[in-house]
DNA sequence: TTCATAGTTATCGTATACGATTTCGTACCT
DNA sequence: AGGTACGAAATCGTATACGATAACTATGAA
């Protein structure tokens, strides 16, 4: 027996999480990276056959994915991938440039050198990224960019709603980058320039202002573009 | 077929949310009314037994008071209502502070006169409230006031967030205002000087900082008290 | 007396099964 | 020909059943 009990505990350690938290990993991924596009069907039972599971932890799942706004959820009828309706872009990306400014600036007299120095690196790639313009790859680095800006952040409450706006826009699979070319150099300097806020100890307002207009310059800069 | 539509109609609207939308509002009630106090323990099949359902509907219901912070979930374990920690209330509160004063700066360009006089009065009754004082009443009132202030925000995230935050404080039946019985007269005059700034136009910033203020300032009594 | 260990119990996690609801297609009537 | 009503298929919603996991308890030895 004890073999089996070490055999199955091997199995059960890889699968650690349970089928529900797979579940969700795995359709989250496949939204995310584009695999169902906005607008798709999620079918409940297809999708636990795809994984090899019942239907009950995917429909777990799938509420998950709907309390985050990954996925829009109608009783008796069926769940779809939420679209990039420019509408809740905009909605988005404000209630994203809140927090995240906040966050950033609750963060900011946390952050040691060294990581300042990595945002400044990865801010450098960003403008190398410039020359040959690579959308998906400019988005990525930005991501790290302000990762390391507001990770420091020690309400998990607030980081927690970060995450949430930053997933929601990876969700709109094209960048916002590649809709509004010109807004990345504008954002590349706004990089260098609230790093030397945070440098200099700026007080928290002021960063928190400047992480925040940073955000709405791009959401701007967007509308604009749209309006044409 | 009309008398059956209609009559068939009727019984569904009586039941026309799901039993999981149905367990999920009575066990929320219950938390938020205390029938169910902090570190309670949730055990799905006693909850199931009590509203008549089957386990699976009462399980849905948990993860989404999980999601929204009322209830702490762990694995083979089970769940139990999250509790009053201190470090909780004051993350709860900062981040309220922060998506209330957004709300209540993005709706404020569009609350009418109406609307201002009713916070008036409501605010007026809470200061009637204040001769005896009744803990529980004033708070009511303080959720009705804000709520007039921040309900005509047009961004539906920030609302949702604001929405949660509340429900989390509520969930805290003590109310901050019996543990910091002196802050509600402060409290009552910081409303009316809120509701000057509204009337009088007042640009975005600065009701956000003051709605912003407002919640910090209550928070700070709170932790002045509890340092002692 | 105390600690380790095995067995028991309580509770969760998931699979399967069936009933309920919606949606779509088809046939019939006007 | 167009619209309406009926019926079938697809899908969700929930109940029941069983397996898995963790907490608890009792028993034995050091």
């Amino acid at each position: 027996m004890t073999e089996t009990a070490v055999g199955s505990t091997a199995v059960e350690n890889a699968g650690a999480q349970s089928k529900s938290q797979q579940a969700y990993a795995a359709v989250k991924a496949r939204i995310v990276e584009g695999a169902y596009t906005p607008g798709y069907r999620l079918v409940l039972a297809k999708i636990a056959e795809d994984l090899g599971f019942s239907v009950v932890p995917v429909r777990e799942a799938i509420r998950r994915l709907e309390a985050e706004g990954l996925v829009k959820f109608e009783r008796n009828v069926g769940a779809t991938v939420s679209g990039i309706d420019p509408t809740e872009y905009l909605y988005t990306m404000q209630t994203l440039s809140i927090v995240e400014g906040a966050a950033t600036a609750l963060s900011a007299p946390l952050i040691d050198s060294v990581s300042i120095a990595r945002a400044r690196a990865v801010n450098e790639e960003m403008r190398e990224c410039l020359e040959h313009f690579d959308p998906v790859r400019f988005t990525a680095l930005n991501q790290d960019f302000h990762s390391v800006l507001f990770e420091h952040c020690p309400n998990p409450h607030i980081l927690d709603l970060v995450h949430r706006g930053w997933n929601r826009l990876a969700s709109i699979r094209s960048s916002t980058f590649r809709f509004v070319p010109g807004r990345a150099q504008e954002s590349v300097r706004e990089h260098e320039a609230l790093l030397q806020l945070i440098e200099s100890g700026a007080d928290a307002d002021t960063i928190e202002k400047a992480a925040r207009q940073h955000r709405a310059s791009t959401l701007d800069a967007y509308l604009a573009q749209a309006k044409q």
